[in-house]
DNA sequence: ACAAATGCTTGCAAAATGCAAGTGTCAAGA
DNA sequence: TCTTGACACTTGCATTTTGCAAGCATTTGT
């Protein structure tokens, strides 16, 4: 694995449903891509100009490890130049629960977050 | 702020109501401390017994910032010696439907996940 | 031929994390 | 009184992760 490689022999915390799934999906941007597919943004480059701005090396890692753990699928869409495009799996769309708990709970204890987006 | 300190002067990534919540809680270990208010512990020596085994340091600072960010609150229950107890402010409870829906999506999604805990 | 777009990789500095050990306050027991 | 132990942290430091900038390979458009 590269040089911001994560574990990925299941070296997990604990067997608790929530530490597992923040194993998973636990750091500040792996949740942002599950958001950007599941408003329809499929491809590195669209990832890459969401407001957060991620950089270019951690979303290629994240996506890495998102297909690994079985939450994204990478299909490409031309041989040449080769280009890909990621789609959420069952699993990966069953996180959309997660996202609209989050969702509801910024928009009633953050001021500063806007609805849209 | 100490040594471990995070940002704490609001540099949010977007406005995205998901991305201020990550900003709050997108960390390996904040969620960890709710859902262990959430199961009625209080004391920092119960946060350290449990299985994920959360660094002593990490311990101090996340409770600082969780304090900060109003979603504990800290209360000596003893004055001599100083000794502290923590609760869930109604801001921090309501990240428990954030928990649920993560403890749901690891029950059908993670063959590794024991129910209990 | 040349510039631009796409989807990455690489190098490196800065920040966060994790481990172990230490500190200060007090209570209880020898 | 002296010591031991519990509790709630703090500190030092090595390791790991993050973030920024730049580079690279392939192909399309002009």
């Amino acid at each position: 694995m590269g040089k911001t490689g994560r574990r990925s022999t299941v070296p997990w915390r604990s067997y608790c449903p929530i530490a597992c799934t923040l194993d998973l999906v636990g750091d500040r941007w792996s949740l942002l891509i599950v958001r950007d597919l599941l408003t329809g943004k499929k491809r590195y480059g669209e990832f890459l100009e969401s407001p957060e701005k991620i950089p270019t090396n951690i979303l290629a890692e994240r996506l890495k490890h998102l297909e690994s753990a079985g939450i994204i699928k990478r299909k490409l869409y031309s041989w040449h130049p080769p280009r890909a495009e990621y789609h959420l799996t069952a699993k990966g769309r069953g996180l959309a629960s997660v996202l609209q708990a989050m969702y509801a709970w910024a928009i009633k204890h953050l001021p500063q977050v806007r609805k849209s987006s």
